[in-house]
DNA sequence: TAGATTGTTAATCGATTAACAATC
DNA sequence: TAGATTGTTAATCGATTAACAATC
């Protein structure tokens, strides 16, 4: 009787979830208890007719005439995305990008520990990032192996992006996480991430010229 | 006619415009002369009839039993984008990330040129960063308006995200790229794009718990 | 009880895809 | 001419939204 229906959930509802999920950790900051899909909708920018019904895939989770409770729903979210408990994670590249995403405070709100930090400078191996040493790149396979590891975030120069995402797949790596700005190939076995904002940059651009006539010819 | 049709282009395909002129970009530096729709769809995982749907938008830049011309699309798709010529931005933030952003090769192969970084730090202001100067965060507005600047790449620790957000809203900025993990708030006059991977982490997750079972209950 | 807001259905809208005639 | 592949139509599919009865 609802709740575990797995009937084929669509990608859009699995997309936003993050994205409530976000307001949501920062309505439980603001101290708010409970939310209506109104103003959750104001917030994500979502219609509340489809925040109510991508949440009613998994269940009901409101109360009618209240809205829903702040923190029963982040709990909800998380365990349907799986971010209810933590998950481990190598950084390949100790560079400035490595070093940011060390840093990087919005994965550890999501329950993502960085296990293990490789270079392949000699320089950098045996240097402390944050509260980590840095290893050399040669022990990537075994560290991914031993911990069990399903995430690898890549953070290296260009040339050395392809050749890192496969050997991170043939360790074993379920999910790449992908900071370079190289198109890379990976197995069907892993699922590639590729956070290239200045893709998102064009498509902005796009409705920028619009927005301003198209004034400027040359 | 055709061509300069500007009939509400689906929101749709120009998000998928930047990621066809990725992988022609692609094809071009391989030394291909020509493309199908059909391996056009093979690279990007779009299906090739919708890639045909989405170009008629703009005109017919194909060849009957030929394909596309590799070089003319590129051309056409970033003119249609805007990315046919240069443009400027701020980066706000000098540290780690921002050091990263910009060396981020990415940028500059799509016409973005960073024009000036700034930071609040004195300890960092007046030291170089690339072939840039460091400048000193009061300095933002007067830079950005002398020099018509209208993105804006968000860069600095998440206390002060929200501050500079203003300031560069109120400077003319058109469009900001957030790289923090804060929710940041801007007038409608400003196109907010967050680039937290995290997010995209989060809703690769429920597919890699699916894809396992539910094996590990602990 | 009266007011609010959910859960859910039904209607709309738009995007995706298959198919094929046009044509290189 | 024969083969290939586009441009485009028409059919399908799915997602979005409006509306409202259920119910807190």
């Amino acid at each position: 009787m609802a709740g575990g229906t797995d009937q084929k959930i669509p990608a859009g509802v699995i997309e936003r979830l993050p994205l409530y999920l976000n307001v949501l950790i920062h309505l439980k900051q603001d101290g708010q208890g409970t939310v209506s899909s109104a103003r959750l909708g104001e917030l994500t920018d979502v219609n509340p007719a489809q925040i109510r019904r991508d949440l009613t895939h998994f269940g009901s989770f409101g109360r009618r005439g209240v809205g829903y409770d702040v923190v029963a729903l982040i709990d909800r979210v998380q365990r349907i995305l799986g971010s209810d408990h933590t998950h481990r994670l190598v950084l390949v590249g100790a560079g400035n990008l490595g070093s940011a995403i060390a840093d990087y405070t919005g994965l550890r709100k999501h329950g993502f520990i960085v296990s293990a930090v490789f270079d392949r400078d000699p320089a950098r191996i045996g240097t402390r990032l944050g509260d980590m040493v840095v290893r050399d790149v040669a022990e990537l396979e075994r560290v991914v192996t031993e911990q069990d590891i399903r995430i690898g975030v890549l953070a290296v120069p260009p040339d050395a992006a392809q050749g890192v995402a496969d050997r991170l797949a043939s360790a074993g790596i379920r999910v790449i996480l992908n900071y370079t700005p190289v198109v890379v190939r990976v197995p069907a076995s892993v699922t590639l991430h590729n956070t290239d904002p200045v893709q998102e940059l064009l498509h902005t651009l796009y409705y920028l010229s619009r927005r301003e006539g198209v004034a400027s010819d040359g």
